[in-house]
Formats: C-alpha cells, structure tokens, sequence
DNA sequence: TTGCTTTGTTACAGCGACGTCACAGCAACC
DNA sequence: GGTTGCTGTGACGTCGCTGTAACAAAGCAA
C-alpha cells in the first residue's frame, strides 16, 4: 500500500528530526528501515520529498505539504485508537445482575451484552424480597425490580414504567374486553403469588382500597407456573405488564382500580458497589429505549 | 498493524453500505475479507462496532464515532494522494535549456532537477545568438539569457539582475580597486568577446557612450577562453557579473560608466512552446531565490 | 593524514496483514 | 424444495514491513 500509515509516519519524523538516523531512534526501528519507507514512497510516485541542506535532510515544499497531510491523518487515527482504547478497558470482567421480571430487565441485559461482549453476565432471577437480599448482601452487582425501597444505601436510575395486570385464558368471556374491575374479578377463581412478590403486594393494595381482599383459589410461588395455569385455565392471575415477553395463550387486562398506578422498573445497586462496568450498566439503563417485551 | 487504513475502510464501507457482502462490492474485494478485517479490529480491542437490526448491519455508537475519526484520516489521505499524484505526472518527461551564461541559469537547472528528479534535461550552452537560434528552431524548449529581445513570439519571465564587469588578475594594480572608468580600461590590454556575444555588445555600447570603442588586444570566442586568458595576466576582460561560479583568480570590477546599467537574466521560450514540464520550469524560475553563483 | 563515529545504501530473510478461493450454514422468498 | 443472498471458517498465496549484515561516504578529532 503505497500511502501507509508507516510510510507517512516515517516520512513526518524524518522532517521533524532532520535526518533517518535520527527518525529510526525516535521510531525504534533501524536506519535502514526509514531510508527504505522514505524512498520506496518517493519512487512509486517520482517525487522527491527532502533535500540535503548543510547535512540535514529538510523537506521540500511538496515533502512538507505531505506532512502537513500526515499530520492531519495521524491526529484522526490517534482519536480512534483513543476510542477504542477507552471502550476496551471494559472489554474483559464481570457483573450479576439480578432479575425480579423478566422484561423489561432481559432487553437491557442483551443490549448491555451486545455492547461490552467481552463481559461475562451472571442473571440471577428470583423474588423481589429475593433479590433485594441478593443486592444488599453482595450477591449481586446490580439488580432490575419495580418498586424498589426509598432506602438511602441504594443508587437508581428508572428504567421503564409498568403496572400490574390481570391475565385471562383467552378462551375467558373476559379475554374479550378491554379492561377489567374488581368486582369482576373477585366473581372469577383468582390465582395468587406468594406474600414476597411486588406483584402480590400490588394486587392485595388494589383489592383492599376497592373493599375487601379476596381469598385466591390457588396461590403458587413461581411467575412461570402461574403463567401456565392461567393458560390452561385454571383462573385469573397477575402480573407486571411487560414482566415477560411471553404473549401466547392470554389477554392482559389493565385494572380500573389500579387507576393507572404505574409504577417503575428500577436499575439499582449499593451505593458503595461501584466500577467501570457497573457504571457502563447504570449509562446504558439511562439511555435504554428498548421496546419492552420486543 | 491493528488500525491500518485498510481496516478502518471496511468499517466506514459496511457501516455506509449496511451488510459486508455490499462492502466487498464497493472496495472490489471478496466479503470474507471484509468479514475478518472488521472482526479482527473488534476482536483485538474487544468491543463491538455493529449490530444487526432488521438483517441488516448498523453501527454501534461507538462504530459511529469510530467511522467519523476514520473518515477524517480517509480525506487527510486523499489530500495526500492528490499531491503525490499531481507532482507525480511531472515525474517523466524531457526538456532542452538552453543557457548563455552558466550562471544563474545553472542553479535553476539544478534546482529544477531536485525538485523533478524523474524529468530528463538537456542542456544547451552557447552564446546569445546560438541559444536565441535554438529556442526559434526548437532546438531548446527554454532558455536563459540576459537582454532577451523584445520579441512577441515569446514569453519570459524575470530571474535575475545583472550587469557586465571588468575582470583583472589579482596581480593586477586594478585589482585593488573597487570599480574601474572606462579611461582606465583604455590603457590595459583588453580581451573581447566575438561580435554575437551579448556581453560583448553591451562593452562596445558602454565605450562608445564615453568616447571612441577601442580596438583589443585579442578577441576570443569562448567564454571559459576568456577567463583562462585574465587569469594568466594576458590583459583585461568582461563578463556578465554572476555568469560564472568561478572566482579564483581574478577580480570583479564594476565600471563606472556603466552607471548600473543593470539587466535581467530572463528565462524564456515561444508561446506556442507549452506543456506541464515547461510550465513547472517557469513557475520554479519565478519564485527562485537562489544565490546567484553559490 | 589517520582513525573513529555517524549516516545512508543495498541485499536478503522472516513475519504478519491482506486477499482469494472453496465451502458450509442460515434466512428469506417463491 | 429450490433459489438467492449473506455470513463465517479454513487453507493458502502475495506483498509490505522489519531487522540484520555488509559496505560506502561524510564528518570530526587527534
């Protein structure tokens, strides 16, 4: 390649120092090397580039307009390498996020894996008592929940809103409206999630601002199992709106009492829990404009 | 060489192009070197500078800042490329100069040929009116001579003053003077020039200005014949002030009666007579400070 | 004038970047 | 199922970059 980096470059320090001797000390290469770059770039294009004047090679006119060009390409080469520098001083380590829903908190985990793929990811999925125990026990870096606790040990920084919906089979009469009321539900076997759940504790608020709690039919511990008994229609359950990307099988049903009571899904981790990579999460969640669930 | 101009092309071609099959297309090379260069740079700096959206490759932020820095060098490089490339069509070729003088016709030559080193020269020396010939006939593309005559089939441009001298032998009385009168000079042996020297006719004017022109003691046709003659004490003679480097021997003696009759050394060559090697040797001559016999 | 140091040139060998070729796998479309 | 387009992988060839060795020329000090 006839315009090199490594031709130029031999070229601008040859200038800068007055002789090859001297331009192969300040490139720590040899002599014979410089002499080489200079002149096989001066034969391909017939030109001459330095003249001898009182023993030092100085530029000619055209050499040096060729310098000022170098010079320009080196500074834009020197911002790139900078560039890539920086961003790779993240490229290796380690971080556990932990995960209460899935969504929107998967979406950023891959977006922060597409970005930093040299970062190994560890999801820890769980409870939001669960996870908040994890957060606050070092268990993990970092965490995604809704509703996360006003407590003064944490950073935050939102990362999307939601609310709590009811789920029906949508072989369900109701499955075919858009929204739902409380005293509708209360007519239908309702499936519940264990006491520790944001999501439960949300639903137990709605039912008793608008009377009294109802017992639930069924109650079960794990987002998925209720998924699938909503699906195979054993009742009517609860869930974050867009706490998966899952869709099949069921209607989401916005509650009337809930009042659009949104609530949001948090980015937070201790605040003495910092580093390079925790940050770059932190940035990424800020900016996040994923299509929740998409 | 990690951020060669190669790789940060591929970068800039796939993220204008959206796929790197389509860059292949557009550099003229095959889409697995595309793929390994592109995938060579993110590995080595472990960082991601494409994302696929809609099968198609888009640009990462930092991808995008990325092909900014590389488009700054890429048009730094084409500066660079231009300039090679326009002194490079001047870097073959010939041309005839002829010169009346050795100097400073000389220097230009020298300096023309550092500056051109592919261009071929020739050379044409001898007196005025030959050299006056030649450029007529084609038989010089240029050439260098004082009191070119006005003459529109030409055209010239300026490079030096000068003015003819008396020469003496440094053993010589004269040679202790600074100038000497025409009255003096009539008292020595002098040497003349042939009738078609420009020189000469520029002795036989000053003299018949002052009184009656008188006859030499010798009348020599060359130049260096001339010089050889002063030199061993034959007499006095007369040149172009800075028509030779050569001083040992001899002293200048600016004449009185010249009253600093300067004139131009002019290069100059027939209108019709153009081309880029030509134009460069004008351009040059134009802007040429060279010392004069240095 | 001699000896030493520094600079530059030439020839050659080795390594790695760039590039092609052959091919397999995948996705979209008909 | 076939066709088209794209991507990724491995093997291989070419050429630029680099160092080393040998030598020549220039500069400088004794």
């Amino acid at each position: 390649m006839s315009l090199s980096n490594v031709r130029l470059e031999a070229v601008r320090t040859v200038a800068e120092s007055g002789s090859y001797a001297a331009a192969a000390r300040l490139l720590g290469v040899t002599q014979p090397n410089i002499s080489q770059l200079v002149r096989a770039l001066e034969a391909e294009y017939g030109v001459r580039l330095f003249a001898r004047h009182e023993g030092r090679l100085v530029p000619t006119a055209l050499g040096q307009k060729l310098c000022d060009a170098a010079e320009r390409m080196a500074e834009a080469r020197d911002d790139a390498e900078r560039l890539l520098q920086s961003r790779s001083s993240l490229a290796r380590g380690e971080i556990t996020i932990g995960l209460g829903n899935a969504m929107p908190g998967m979406a950023l985990v891959a977006a922060f894996h597409k970005a930093y793929p040299g970062v190994s990811i560890r999801v820890e999925t769980g409870s939001h008592e669960k996870i908040t125990r994890a957060v606050l026990s070092h268990g993990a870096d970092v965490a995604v929940l809704p509703e996360v606790p006003q407590d003064r040990r944490f950073r935050r920084t939102h990362l999307a809103r939601t609310e709590v919906v009811a789920i029906a089979p949508l072989s369900h009469a109701l499955a075919r409206q858009r929204e739902v009321t409380a005293d509708q539900l209360r007519r239908e076997p309702l499936i519940f999630r264990a006491s520790g759940s944001s999501t439960q504790r949300a639903v137990e608020r709605m039912f008793a601002r608008s009377g009294a709690v109802p017992e639930p039919f069924l109650t079960l511990d794990a987002r998925d199992g209720l998924y699938e008994a909503v699906v195979s229609g054993l009742g009517v359950g609860f869930l974050w709106r867009d706490g998966t990307s899952r869709g099949d099988g069921i209607k989401r049903l916005p509650i009337v009492e809930m009042g659009r009571a949104e609530t949001h899904e948090t980015v937070f981790a201790l605040s003495e829990t910092t580093g390079k990579i925790v940050d770059a999460f932190f940035d990424m969640a800020a900016h996040f404009e994923a299509a929740a669930g998409g």
